[in-house]
DNA sequence: CATCAGGGCCCTG
DNA sequence: CAGGGCCCTGAT
């Protein structure tokens, strides 16, 4: 169908991040869809995006440990980078990836936490990552909604294959997301003939909006999170739940915990109470007195950590509610 | 076979 | 603020 574009220029450089750091927890998310244009193996990242309007592919190695972490970096182009280029480049994946942050005060705090010490333990130095800028993460926030897994990775898939851009580096084929201006000159007839159905409009008001300027993500990242809630749920098709989730994992705010939708309320009821279902109250107030400003940071510990080990040993429970 | 909710959001009254 | 409708799918 569509040609790939080999990706054969390749710049290397070591990363140090702020410890403690943990690589495996960082760079992949168990609880999240698969989609192909990422791909982790233990120690290592890949994932295909867009870089100043062209398409990477970049590649994570595990170098060293939670206390003294190092990150091997390795990107892949077209055409070489130039020097800016390529600082730019580790600037803006720093912030993805929450390298240069400290959160030794948090895990320090809570090492003995009864709900979240085990889950520090084992996952001290895990960080809020998103590889994507903000476009991608908008579309993937529509696809996830009001859909179960299978169909989100359907959606996905056809879209990537129709409008994205396929890559190869690496030995790996994937896919870097779609541009704003490539949907903004397709019909909206002709996404819903890819089954996305209703998020047509949403992908097509989105992607007008993005490429007017009106959403600069640098801007957006300087913004308070209550002025920034209220921009980004100004986009057509992104509301409250899904400014949640961007407010944590694209501009890592580490202290908005504020909506639960029904299945997340149910497996944070376990999580926190073992009991089958709180109410949204009741876990909101408790995830806001025990952890406070880094609240949201907590939750996605016990969150996480659950999913890695569900990963690792199947959870009864945990299967029935992530539905395929 | 029909019905229904799903990892929401928009719009209306 | 509550509630219906929305695209499509797989589960029941």
């Amino acid at each position: 169908m569509r040609k790939v574009k080999p990706l054969s220029k390749k710049w290397g450089v070591s990363l140090f991040p702020k410890a403690p750091f943990n690589f495996d927890g960082t760079v992949y998310n168990p609880g999240h869809f698969p989609a192909p244009t990422e791909e982790y193996r233990k120690g290592k990242w890949w994932q295909a995006l867009r870089f100043e309007n062209k398409a990477i592919g970049i590649k994570f190695e595990d170098k060293g440990t939670v206390d003294k972490p190092q990150v091997k970096l390795t990107v892949f182009s077209e055409r070489p980078l130039n020097s800016e280029s390529k600082n730019e480049l580790v600037k803006e994946l720093s912030y993805r990836f929450e390298f240069d942050k400290d959160i030794s005060g948090f895990t320090q705090k809570f090492k003995n936490d009864k709900l979240l010490g085990p889950a520090v333990k084992r996952w001290r130095g895990m960080r809020s990552k998103c590889g994507y800028n903000l476009y991608e993460s908008l579309m993937i926030y529509v696809v996830l909604q009001n859909a179960t897994v299978r169909r989100t990775v359907q959606m996905m898939q056809a879209m990537l294959e129709n409008y994205g851009e396929k890559v190869k580096f690496d030995n790996k084929n994937l896919y870097v997301v779609w541009q704003p201006k490539t949907i903004n000159e397709v019909g909206e007839e002709e996404l819903r003939q890819l089954k996305v159905g209703y998020r047509a409009k949403f992908f097509k008001r989105i992607s007008e909006d993005i490429a007017s300027g009106t959403f600069d993500e640098y801007q957006l990242r300087k913004l308070g999170n209550e002025e920034l809630k209220e921009k980004l749920l100004k986009l057509y098709g992104i509301g409250p739940h899904s400014v949640e989730n961007l407010l944590w994992e694209v501009f890592h705010r580490h202290d908005v915990f504020g909506v639960l939708p029904p299945w997340e309320q149910k497996i944070y009821s376990r999580l926190l109470f073992s009991q089958k279902l709180a109410s949204e109250d009741k876990i909101l107030k408790t995830i806001e007195k025990r952890w406070e400003q880094y609240k949201r940071l907590a939750a996605f510990y016990v969150w996480t950590d659950l999913f890695w080990r569900h990963k690792q040993k199947p959870i009864k429970w945990l299967e029935k509610e992530i539905r395929l």
